[in-house]
DNA sequence: GCTTGACTTAGACATTGTCCATTGTAGGAT
DNA sequence: ATCCTACAATGGACAATGTCTAAGTCAAGC
């Protein structure tokens, strides 16, 4: 669990402790959480730590690419812990619980090159949308 | 170009000076436009209308299925008259530029069923990011 | 031309995210 | 161990986008 934070000191990241419990935060919980959801985490934890600081060094994390960024919706952005295996996502239309998931076959090789319009393409997200099996029930 | 107008008309869409700008600004550009650029699109044919009926006015669009809505980064959701036929999105890293393109393949059926976590799958969309031909020429 | 219920309006409000000036502090230097 | 200083955190204002509501307006049927 001490991966992430060991990575980042190795990368001489400043250590201080509001980084460190967003970190753990991240690391603890292997689910798509909000940058508002993780300052909700944070403060248990370190209860004088502001909004400010959490969406800082969340866009830090993402920087150093330690966390991806998701846009599923119109919502908040979530955080993904799972940076360092490419994935997808499948979401509920209804609750909006967000799994990942791992395609087979290769989404850029199916882009032609007439296709792509002179774009330099670095990466492609893929979002299937569905209805979880406790939605589904629930109907 | 008044196909839009006539397929609402027959659904029993009420008409109303407001409603016929909305659909008119997005028939006639194929492009990509926030929320933001309709209502000021609009605001040039019909000075008075205002932003709540933009924005109610594209939620009916997207409900009825006329208009897509596709949120490719964290500003603001975007506006796809091109409902008609199925396609994905390249986004431009740097400017935000959009194009519709055409993938070979079926992502669906690449989705095991093992890897369906019992969701019953709708559909899926397909962002790729890179970098357009006047970006990459400007850097 | 009435009537009526759906539509529009303006602006307050909500949510998410960013910025900035001030204060605090981690970690190297002494 | 203590001091320095650059980097980080704070909190509160601000910005962007979107939603809601109460009151007024109007399209379409009679």
């Amino acid at each position: 669990m001490s991966d992430l934070l060991e990575r980042l000191r190795g990368r001489g990241w400043r250590m201080t402790a509001q980084r460190r419990v967003v970190a753990e935060v991240l690391d603890g919980e292997h689910v798509h959480l909000t940058a508002d959801e993780v300052h909700a985490r944070a403060v248990t934890r370190l209860p004088e730590i502001s909004r400010a600081t959490v969406y800082n060094t969340l866009g830090e994390l993402v920087t150093l690419g330690e966390v991806l960024e998701v846009s599923t919706d119109r919502r908040a952005k979530r955080y993904d812990p799972n940076a360092h295996r490419p994935h997808h996502h499948l979401v509920c239309a209804q609750c909006g619980a967000i799994r990942d998931v791992h395609p087979s076959g290769d989404p850029l090789s199916d882009l032609p090159a007439s296709e792509r319009f002179g774009f330099t393409i670095s990466g492609v997200e893929m979002t299937y949308r569905g209805v979880c099996p406790n939605c589904a029930a629930a109907a």
